[in-house]
RNA sequence: GGCGGGUUGCCCGAGCGGCCAAUGGGAGGGGACUGUAAAUCCCCCGGCUCUGCCUUCGAAGGUUCAAAUCCUUCACCCGCCA
């Protein structure tokens, strides 16, 4: 038996494991399936790791099935162990339910909610178990768990070798495990999607409504993303890669996207990408002829930043990095494109009549350097340029000649860190 | 509860009275090469009003001309014995 959908998910690398096969296959031929992800607020965003996974429950979505989007409004108060080595800090009940709010605004963007035929629809776990009580809890749902088969899931176990569980994150799977059941009960979900990591927490899950229910519901789980250097994917030095435009700018967004490896673009345009198969296998086609054109890279980071910030804001960060990093003068540009090229970085503003403050103090305003003396290295180490040309010497000076339009400098840090600067 | 070991810069980890802003590795940054890629090579990598000064070696006190290094107390971690 095949599947159109479970193929191409297949084909782009996000299956990692599923239950019983041929069954999954089976519900999903025979008509819609209600299905859902939880996403738990342990940080004011999502992040690109997470775009992931909210990715395949569109894929899921456009192939006609029922999407429900949890968020862990509970399990965000409790926290998961999987994937971590060390007990997470509790965060506040406001703080998380802030978060929760974030989670939904994003997630909204990715699911049709309007459709007639199979609108996605938006869960909270606490609803069910925040007036749930301590002892309805064990009554009802802990005493069909076997501590033994809990302290043997991997996110358990490693954590008993490393430094020890509290009984709190310990539970996790527990609380996991009860969505799925609450959600297989209210909505007929009999299907959960998740990250590699969460397959026991899915698992749990199943068992719990086979024992509660006598039902039975399926599992998939998605290949956690990861480079080829080795390094965690959806991070850089400055931090994660996050969703929010406050968080990550647009155009570092785009910019994340833009300096894909080679190896890896295939992989991501895979996954990030709604192109059909042959559009892709062109431009796949195109790292290998010629890769300098990083033609890949481009598509990759226009579709996502498309789809996560919107076209038109694309379109601006688009502009603005052909602009900044293109082969022409910058004094070429016309006023309009420079300046909303600009405005999309790092800005320092000075007033007019006012002295030039060095180069050193402008870049360090900026933010784009850590302090005056991360600033003075760069100029030392001949990384500093105005206006796309190099600078010599840590006291060197702007002058009103250097301004572009008369109003604008644009300082640079090595090979792609632009900051502007505008004379008001 | 008893005995012993540990806590060092973003991470790992040397140092065990002055030569220590502190060896080495990783991460990170700059340069060269190239393609806003990777690999490679070279350089840098606490801060500042920068040939000097200031703040760092779990916390607080103390000894000393001088402490990351010695002493005391406290906190946390890890072994062994109860």
């Amino acid at each position: 038996m095949t599947n159109e959908l479970i193929a191409d998910l297949e084909w782009r690398g996000l299956l990692a494991q599923t239950t019983d096969r041929d069954s999954l296959l089976k519900d999903l031929g025979t008509g819609p399936v209600k299905f859902y992800i939880g996403f738990d607020p342990t940080a004011p965003s999502l992040h690109v790791g997470n775009l992931v996974v909210i990715l395949v429950m569109r894929r899921f979505q456009l192939a006609g099935h029922l999407p429900i989007a949890l968020v862990g409004g509970a399990t965000g108060l409790v926290g998961d162990p999987s994937g971590r080595n060390e007990e997470r800090t509790l965060n506040t009940e406001s703080t998380v339910s802030k978060w929760v709010e974030n989670i939904r605004e994003q997630l909204s963007r990715f699911l049709d909610f309007d459709s007639a035929v199979n609108p996605a629809v938006m869960a909270n776990n606490l609803d069910w178990t925040k007036s749930m009580s301590a002892l309805e809890f064990l009554r009802d749902i802990g005493k069909h768990f076997s501590v033994n088969q809990m302290l043997a899931k991997d996110s358990v176990s490693s954590r008993l070798e490393s430094g020890g569980i509290s009984y709190t994150e310990f539970s996790y799977q527990v609380l996991q495990a009860f969505d799925y059941l609450e959600l297989f009960r209210r909505q007929n979900c009999r299907l959960q999607l998740g990250g590699s990591d969460q397959w026991g927490n899915i698992v749990a899950g199943l068992d719990l409504i086979r024992k509660v229910e006598g039902g039975s519901g399926h599992a998939l789980t998605i290949p956690l993303m990861a480079k080829s250097d080795g390094t965690k994917f959806g991070k850089t030095a400055g931090g994660s890669i996050w969703l929010d435009a406050e968080m990550t700018s647009p155009y570092a967004f785009y910019q994340y996207w833009i300096n894909t490896d080679d190896a890896d673009v295939e992989r991501y345009l895979k996954v990030f990408s709604f192109k059909d198969h042959s559009e892709l296998e062109r431009l796949l086609d195109t790292v290998k002829v010629n890769p300098g054109a990083r033609e890949a890279q481009r598509e990759l980071a226009r579709e996502v930043t498309s789809l996560v910030h919107g076209t038109d804001q694309c379109e601006k960060v688009e502009a603005a990095s052909k602009a900044l990093f293109g082969q022409g003068e910058l004094k070429d540009l016309d006023i309009e494109t420079l300046s909303a090229a600009l405005s999309q970085l790092p800005k320092v503003t000075i007033n007019r009549g006012e002295e030039f403050p060095t180069w050193v103090d402008l870049i360090a305003a900026s933010g784009i350097v850590d302090s005056k003396s991360a600033a003075r290295r760069i100029v030392k180490e001949n990384g500093a340029y105005l206006n796309n040309e190099k600078i010599a010497g840590e006291n060197f000076t702007p002058t009103e000649q250097n301004l572009i339009h008369g109003r604008f400098l644009i300082l640079r840090k090595g090979k792609r860190d632009l900051a502007s600067v505008e004379v008001l």
